[in-house]
DNA sequence: CTTAAAATGACCCGTTCGGGCTATTGCAAA
DNA sequence: TTTGCAATAGCCCGAACGGGTCATTTTAAG
């Protein structure tokens, strides 16, 4: 039984290109394809894999995901994309596609994240996996960052958490606010931020505090 | 040049494998391989990929992350596990790993991962990256009910979380700063904060993102 | 005893933020 | 069709912050 695909591409060439890749392998058969989100939402059934060009002219390919996800709830979908930016990528994964590869991908690579969804698992291109995993390890020497912060430099980053402001602190502390910003800028050296909210971003994702 | 790989795999005969088939291709060179951190940490040189084993008699794989990277920063380091389970493939992220295989990956697909990581990727097998993209996704039981907030200050609060100021995060969402504002008031109002270092921390604490 | 690190305190300056308003547009539900 | 919410955008103003530099005192380690 072939895995069967959908494809949303407004570049014809490059739909043309996918629909030919798919052709020469028996494992894969195309269900449908369509240059727009409109065209397929009229009249896309479900497949076991669709492939969603994101730059896509009228509705963009990350609001029609949730769209055919609301449709099709288990309907499987692969991100195609030129670009490798955040907001894109992150905006995908939360919108719940299954995958996000990047369209220079090599056409055995682009079945083998088909493949790889269809069996359950999630297509990653590797700068893709990479930049998500940099949001579990922002800095990649958070060893000599934790243990580098001195007593005081914690116990004034826990009031940072809390929301309090300098002046707050310094009065909890019995210090003046210059002594905590000083302590803060420490903090902002060490852990190589430079605003509240990343080091509080921060001190959380790696469980600092 | 071939790439030069180092093993640390207690397990004698799947080492064994994996020299096998590193040898089978000139593109990759082993450079050394051991059946403990203990014995690798003693005499092992920096290479430009190190296969390391989880599950290791002494000293654990996950340990020897942070003493290997402090050796070598730019050492890059591949996990290989039998196990799936969510604690092992955060703590190896978080400790800087910069893949994270199964041990049943196919051998061109382990392959694959080293050379992904070479040009400066990541190698994630797709059950774990599916584990790691659901970290993401939005559980609509808990984001969409629990919290009253719109998908554009969804949206917007993950860009606070990420430390950028409203200048840029308009810039980001093509909006302007005064619309970024507004976003966030109506944030704060909700979560009943008032400030980023408080909305960061209530955000991470309750999961929201 | 000397030295280094940590903690304390201060000044200046420009940027950013937070809270108070008002207002228009579009869409969806009542 | 009206009502309401979401998203957009603007203005003002004072408070808070971030970065730079400098200086003193206390504490810990050698």
């Amino acid at each position: 039984m072939a895995i069967t695909i959908g494809i949303v591409e407004d570049h014809t060439e490059f739909r043309q290109s996918l629909i030919y890749l798919i052709a020469s392998f028996s494992d894969y058969q195309l269900a449908w394809s369509y240059p727009s989100v409109e065209e397929a939402l009229e009249h896309f059934q479900q497949t076991d894999i669709i492939l969603l060009d994101i730059n896509l002219p009228g509705i963009s390919g990350l609001d029609a995901i949730p769209v055919i996800k609301r449709r099709f709830p288990e309907q499987k979908i692969i991100m195609l994309t030129i670009l490798e930016d955040d907001h894109h990528i992150f905006e995908a994964l939360r919108n719940g596609a299954d995958g996000y590869i990047l369209k220079k991908t090599t056409p055995v690579k682009i079945l083998d994240a088909i493949q790889q969804v269809y069996e359950g698992g999630a297509a990653l291109t590797p700068m893709v996996a990479r930049q998500i995993m940099a949001f579990f390890k922002p800095q990649k020497t958070q060893f000599h960052e934790s243990s580098s912060l001195t007593a005081r430099e914690k116990e004034i980053l826990s009031l940072i958490i809390l929301g309090l402001t300098n002046e707050i602190i310094g009065e909890k502390l019995f210090i003046s606010v210059q002594t905590v910003r000083n302590h803060i800028k420490n903090i902002y050296d060490k852990l190589q931020v430079h605003s509240r909210a990343q080091v509080v971003a921060k001190a959380m994702r790696d469980r600092l505090v």
